[in-house]
DNA sequence: CGGGATATTGACTCTTATCAATGCCCGTGG
DNA sequence: CCACGGGCATTGATAAGAGTCAATATCCCG
């Protein structure tokens, strides 16, 4: 459940995705491999859904949210990215979910053209984003359990390990997004999220320094609960 | 909501997949490239969670269904897959999920090694199917938002389109997977299908002939419930 | 130090789950 | 050909979990 992510880093693409030493970089036509360096504020959107899609984004720092919207404005969000991850991949030429920045984020965007279009590039790229792709896949389809099957508490002790696991596994967690992030991204409304925060404390495996800092207590019992 | 799936066929892997005409084909080294035609009874296991997955499959006949288990046996169907879809593409060498027949099934089983490892295959090829996975995930963040986000009447109502669209969109519908399947999708007990067949019914949008064969009658209702 | 956004807590409602009884359909065998 | 039996589906009564609405409380940030 909660796998370390979606689109994790792989050494390869490390290596091709990174910015040459030295280049500087605005969004100029020569940036096509190279990938150019952005910025976004707290809530600003990196795109939107419907909106034509050129690049994929590898996460510099910060936090990304990536998430589909209702007419009515349900939302639910399908992925945190965090610093190393890449997201953005899309099958067509439009974007099918929007992004944006929980915190303020820096990423570095790269033609989508240049990443499959490059015939000089070794047949080994291409089946290195096949990978990122399936690692995305598998860790969807981990949350399809966690929507359909899990209860509130299970769902939160699930994404409180996910997080941790992803940002080192140090025994305090520090979250970047609020309440109501989580909620979307859990399924659940941002008052039951409290009550779940409550509960864990409560059972003595989490302590709340603050709304946004957690210690994980216990891990192997919220890995228990987590499933 | 619920495009037409997952692992939709490509036209350039309808070539490349297709079994060399007059090929008898048993399970033999020879068929790396070509493809072994396997047969599941109904309910039969194509693979397992956990196993070891050295291929691809391409429904030819049946329906397959794909889920994931929690230890106390709650489950999670994370997709359906139909005549012409492919399913079984993983990150690593271990299934993620398992895949059983729905009703007896007909697939062609390819390597997978054979497939990635293949150097004189053209980079359109893995770049193929890295459209296919890309679709697979759009098509299960769909889902994502169905399961966090649609109360049940229209989790039923996105169903029986999505089946509809994938099945020619003809207003008869036959269903090949049980209420008990369904709710496993639908992240609901099959009690709450039931129930809300009926009410889609007593709403005038659907027709039961039997439980399996369902008539579509207001189409343009049903998408407007199923968002 | 004050104020707005964010988070917690409480009371109550509503949707869906659970438990249980009955009905239906279809294949098999008398 | 009909009756029986077993799996599947429907329907009902009740319970439980999460949602909703609303009132504080807390935390930053200026």
């Amino acid at each position: 459940m909660l796998t370390p992510s979606a689109v994790t880093q792989a050494p390869h693409l490390h290596r091709l995705f990174n910015i040459p030493p030295g280049r500087k970089a605005e969004a100029s036509e020569h940036a096509t491999q190279a990938g150019v360096p952005m910025s976004f504020g707290r809530n600003a959107e990196i795109y939107a859904e419907g909106e034509t899609s050129g690049y994929v984004y590898k996460v510099v720092s910060g936090v990304v949210r990536v998430s589909k919207l209702l007419p009515d404005g349900r939302r639910q969000i399908s992925a945190f990215h965090m610093s190393g991850e890449m997201f953005g991949f899309e099958a067509n030429e439009l974007h099918h979910a929007s992004a944006e920045a929980v915190v303020p984020v820096k990423v570095i965007a790269f033609k989508w053209e240049g990443v499959l279009t490059m015939d000089r590039q070794p047949v080994n790229f291409v089946r290195e984003i096949l990978n990122l792709t399936m690692l995305g896949l598998r860790h969807t389809q981990d949350h399809l359990l966690l929507l359909g099957r899990k209860n509130a508490l299970e769902r939160l002790a699930a994404f409180l390990l996910d997080m941790n696991a992803r940002m080192g596994g140090t025994p305090v967690l520090d979250l970047a997004m609020p309440r109501h992030d989580i909620a979307d991204y859990l399924g659940l409304t941002l008052e039951t999220v409290s009550r779940m925060f409550a509960e864990l404390k409560e059972l003595g495996m989490i302590r709340l320094e603050s709304a946004r800092r957690v210690h994980l207590i216990d891990k192997a019992r919220l890995k228990a609960m987590g499933a």
